[in-house]
RNA sequence: CGGGGCAUAGCACAGCCUGGUAGUGCGCUCGCUUUGGGAGCGAGAGGUCGCAAGUUCGAAUCUUGCUGCCCCGACCA
């Protein structure tokens, strides 16, 4: 992408209105723009990343077995009278009547539209276990929507449903999402803390929370320091080596604060780490709550009907990009993991419209496209001070800088965003380490 | 939902107390000079001062009401 060609309205002072680091950041490279309190635009730049974090997290949903639908904004109230949440849900759910003056909602969550799609049209036991996700706008009005896309009313997030016989195979749909949790906070480059949540009053021991550390985060979390060199399990599992991991990685205490023992934890003093968390994820095994509400039964080997064993896994997906900008940033700006950066290359041509620096970054830049390394040519006339400024701030992880002075000794410059390092080394050589 | 704050050019702000024809910096356009880590000089464009009433000869400025946004707390993916 040619930056004259793009629309990438960064700022070089800060909004006033945003307070916290990604937000700001959000705000200064021209990833979103406000529409109202908590609800956002997504400008190229914030979409590009967004759909990075959503396709690794529909490939190891994939993955795990999962199968994606795609479920409606809009929900009709009467779904929600059968469960019982239409009326305990109180004003964060944005209720709507349409012109037939038919009661609807705009969805906050949606375990009572997947559970009606699931009676409609599963019967057999034989047909389970079956886990259906969609990756979805939601809306909750909250009260006080703060901290740029962390904390809007409006959120992309993926949720998952899980439907099972019985505890046990629930059990075993439980693991299978918490290892797949695992695997994706690893692949977006986040070092992620399962921790025990409260299961409210539905009761019950399967819930976690996953969370990342990040010194704004927004509450404490207190855990034992050897967790963090666990390593992320890789490949496909049986139920019980599913069910080793867990064990594995339950074993080391890890609560938010509310949840947190400090007379009774067992961690030694020394052990045991205090920080700050952001909730990206939150798994729940909720049993019979609504297949229970809404008769979503199938008929068992026995010819008697069972009432499914459900529960629900979700990942906030625009929160995840605010979140992974808390955890990765410095005084210049955000430093992407490579992963989810928008582009994989800056490349600055320090001098445009002098013959020489055009034609080798016409010619840089061709070869990187082919290779199909995504990147971003900054061809413009700005002077060379912004052109570094930008990249730093929408934080591609490497920049291959060409101007007239490398030119004549025939080297570019290579920076490393994340440690800063910069290399003089030759085209060639700055080619093979992007494409390699 | 309790408490607090803000609203003036695309962005950040001054002006308001003490009413009298709208300012600064950045950004934008043009020219010249510069050119290796957010340049300099010059010339421009851009604002019904959030909205509505009121007071006044006259309101960005004083009064009242409303709306929007932000912060702290309670609450949450």
């Amino acid at each position: 992408m040619r930056l004259s060609r793009y629309f990438m309205p960064t700022l070089k002072e800060d909004p006033k209105e945003a307070q916290i680091a990604s937000h700001r950041l959000m705000l200064r490279a021209g990833m979103i723009q406000q529409s109202s309190a908590g609800i956002y635009s997504w400008l190229p730049l914030g979409n590009r990343v967004l759909k990075n974090i959503e396709r690794i997290v529909r490939e190891e949903q994939d993955r795990a077995g999962a199968l994606e639908i795609l479920m409606p904004t809009i929900q009709p109230a009467d779904l929600w009278r059968e469960s019982g949440r239409y009326d305990d849900y109180g004003k964060e759910m944005l209720r709507i009547v349409d012109r037939h003056d038919r009661d609807m909602l705009y969805g906050p969550t949606n375990e009572e539209q997947v559970t009606d799609i699931f009676r409609s049209h599963v019967n057999s036991y034989k047909d389970l276990p079956l886990n259906l996700y969609h990756i979805q706008w939601k809306f909750r009005d909250e009260v006080r929507p703060r901290f740029g896309v962390m904390r809007g009313r409006e959120f992309l997030m993926k949720d998952a449903y899980s439907f099972d016989l019985d505890y046990e195979g629930a059990k075993i749909a439980y693991n299978t999402m918490f290892v797949a949790y695992l695997k994706t906070y690893a692949r977006l480059g986040l070092q992620a803390i399962p921790l025990r949540a409260d299961t409210g009053p539905i009761g019950g021991d399967l819930s976690h929370e996953f969370i990342i550390l990040a010194d704004t985060g927004e509450s404490e979390v207190f855990y034992h320091k050897d967790i963090l060199n666990l390593k992320t399990p890789e490949g496909d599992h049986t139920p019980e080596e599913l069910q080793a991991l867990v064990d594995e990685w339950t074993s080391y205490y890890a609560a938010a604060d509310e949840m947190h023992d400090a007379d009774n934890c067992g961690v030694a003093e020394g052990d045991l780490v205090a920080r700050r968390g952001i909730e990206v994820g939150h798994i729940f095994h909720f049993g019979e709550k609504y297949s229970k509400a809404m008769g979503a039964t199938v008929m068992g080997p026995d010819g008697k009907e069972i009432t499914v064993s459900m529960g629900s896994y979700g990942i906030g997906v625009s929160r995840l990009v605010g979140g992974i900008i808390e955890a990765c940033h410095d005084e210049a700006g955000i430093v992407w993991p490579e992963e989810v950066a928008p582009f994989k290359v800056g490349l600055i041509n320090l001098k445009s419209g002098d013959e020489a620096c055009d034609a080798a970054c016409e010619d840089f830049y061709a070869k990187l496209q082919a290779a199909g390394i995504e990147v971003l040519y900054d061809d413009t006339s700005d002077r060379a001070g912004g052109k570094f400024a930008k990249m730093d701030l929408i934080g591609v992880p490497y920049q291959v800088t060409i101007g007239p002075r490398g030119l004549k000794t025939g080297v570019v410059e290579f920076k490393t965003r994340k440690s800063g390092e910069k290399e003089e080394i030759t085209p060639e050589a700055a080619l093979n380490r992007l494409v390699g």
